[in-house]
Parts: structure tokens; sequence; C-alpha cells
DNA sequence: ATGCAAATGCAAACTATTCGCATGTGATTA
DNA sequence: TAATCACATGCGAATAGTTTGCATTTGCAT
């Protein structure tokens, strides 16, 4: 099997499972969960263990290739490559789309927070609803 | 059994069981689970079903008396009084301790984000992490 | 090519939550 | 106060998402 780079530069061993998982989350411009994983990876008529999906994005997570992430108040988990940019979501309450916003309202904010509560702040997660152009129209 | 004003209001039946689900939620000042108000409950010396908290939760929930929410990039929904007031929490990745943050950084944000992407926004979830007080002194 | 640690597949386990159904209880009415 | 009845509860079983144990297979270093 050809070399896979990224995989070898985070020490991880190249199989064909973990190359398809990341072409499709690397494919996908929305979060997934990992049975959409499951079902992408049939389509291309290849079989595979949902099991080995969760250990793979496991894996993956923990490695910092992709981010897990619990969007739109769901019970299921959802997974993104990992582009090293800070992202926020605007997610649509009646067609679920996720857009990307562009930038992050945060900068002083963190840092008058730390003063008022004594934390140190590492992150944040910022997720805003409403209703997208298309959906607004057809509620009409 | 005496009447219960809240519950008379939103048009649900009193119940000793509603009433020290409701207790225990008014007397907690972080958002908790099912299973926690269930351990509470025992320790009260009274018996209640799981489903049941279940259900009463639920039924909170639609009538707006709580809010229910997942935090801490949990798998467990947790539950709080709804006091009616927007609030953010500053969430200890350490401790798990939650503290409430007053106010709100957004105002003129949300108004240009509309502009930008045709959406309408209704709401937003914010979550800040990182480490406590306490914690970051114990962690040296 | 060989050996071995690590990856996979499968089934079973697990956790949080929901549901069906028999029984019990609160609110309304007489 | 007693009768009524819709609705709330308890119990166990079902479900959804995810994890784990174990036998088998595979990638990679030698
Ligand atoms: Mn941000
Ligand atoms: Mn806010
Ligand atoms: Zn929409
Ligand atoms: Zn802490």
């Amino acid at each position: 099997m050809k070399q896979n780079k990224l995989f070898f530069n985070v020490g991880i061993k190249n199989t064909k499972q973990r190359n398809l998982v990341y072409d499709i989350l690397h494919q996908s411009s929305q979060p997934i969960t990992a049975e959409e994983i499951f079902l992408k990876y049939q389509e291309l008529d290849e079989a595979i263990s949902l099991s080995t999906i969760y250990r793979i994005l496991d894996l993956f997570s923990t490695k910092g290739l992709i981010i897990k992430t619990y969007i739109n108040e769901n019970t299921k988990a959802c997974f993104i490559i990992n582009h090293h940019d800070h992202k926020h979501y605007l997610i649509c309450k009646n067609c679920k789309k996720v857009v990307e916003i562009d930038g992050c309202p945060f900068t002083t904010y963190e840092k008058e927070l730390e003063e008022k509560t004594s934390f140190t702040i590492q992150g944040h997660k910022l997720e805003l609803f409403g209703l997208c152009g298309g959906c607004k129209d057809s509620l009409l």
C-alpha cells in the first residue's frame, strides 16, 4: 500500500479503512456522523465494520486529524476534518443545514472574563441557530 | 395534596413526584442529569422510577419550566430551572465545575451575521471552557 | 519472506433514553 | 364525601449510539 504521509506523521498505520474514512471526511463540507460515514463507505462498494469506524474516528480525534463535536443539541457525535482554523456554525432549525461562519466574535471578551472569574480560558464553543434563507421563505 | 400554583398555571397535575423533582432542580445551582435527580430523590428516602423522571423532565421542558441542555460535550442531557434569563457557562475541564457568566457578549454580532448569511437568527449557545482557579493551582 | 504488534470484524455489552401496558392517583363532579 | 375517569406512574422491555472482548487478519520493520 502506498505510504500515507499524513498517517506516518502522526505515527499510525496505513490501512485501507483509515484511508477511505479519511477521504470521506475530507470530502464532506459538513460535520458527519459515524453512521453517515458507514453508508458512504458502502456506496463505494467497500465493506467495513461500524465499530472499526468508531475506532478510527477515536484515533483520528486523539491525533488531532479530526474534530469530534456534538452539533445541534444532538445525541449523535459528528466529525469533521481539523483544518486548524477556529470556526463556528450557524444551524438551520428547520432543514438542519450547517453554515460555517468565518471569524470569531471574541477577542477581548475572554480576557475580561478571566479577570472576573479567575478561570484560565482554554477554548469555547459557539453555536448559533435560526432559519436559513430558503426555510424562511418556504415557511410563509 | 396542597395545590401547586406553578403547575396549575401551566395546566399540569400536581403529583408527589413532580413536586419533588421540581424541588431538586430548584435547589441545584448547576445543571443536573436525570440520574443525579434520581439519586437525590432516593437520598430523601423516597422511591421513584427513572422513566418517570424522564417523563417529568420532558414535560417540564415543553412547559418551559426547565431548560434541557447538553453541556460539556457530554452524552447525557442536563436540566436546570428556567429563570428566563439568558445565561452562558464557563466549565472547568478538570473538575467539571460549571460557573454562570452574567451578560452576553453578543449584541451587534448577530445582526451583522444575519446580513452576511441571510439567516434569521433565533438563538445561540455559547460555552467557554478552561481551568478554574482551584484546579489551576493544584495542577502545578 | 518472516514475525509480531497492531488493526479489523463480529457479536455481545453498555449507557442513556424511550415506550407499552397494567395499575394507581389527582382533579372534577355529583 | 364518594364516584368517575383521564392521566401519571412503575416496571420491564425496547431502542439508539457507542464501546469492548476476542479470534483473525494485516501492515510494516527486520
Ligand atoms: Mn470563537
Ligand atoms: Mn448569549
Ligand atoms: Zn433551512
Ligand atoms: Zn476546576
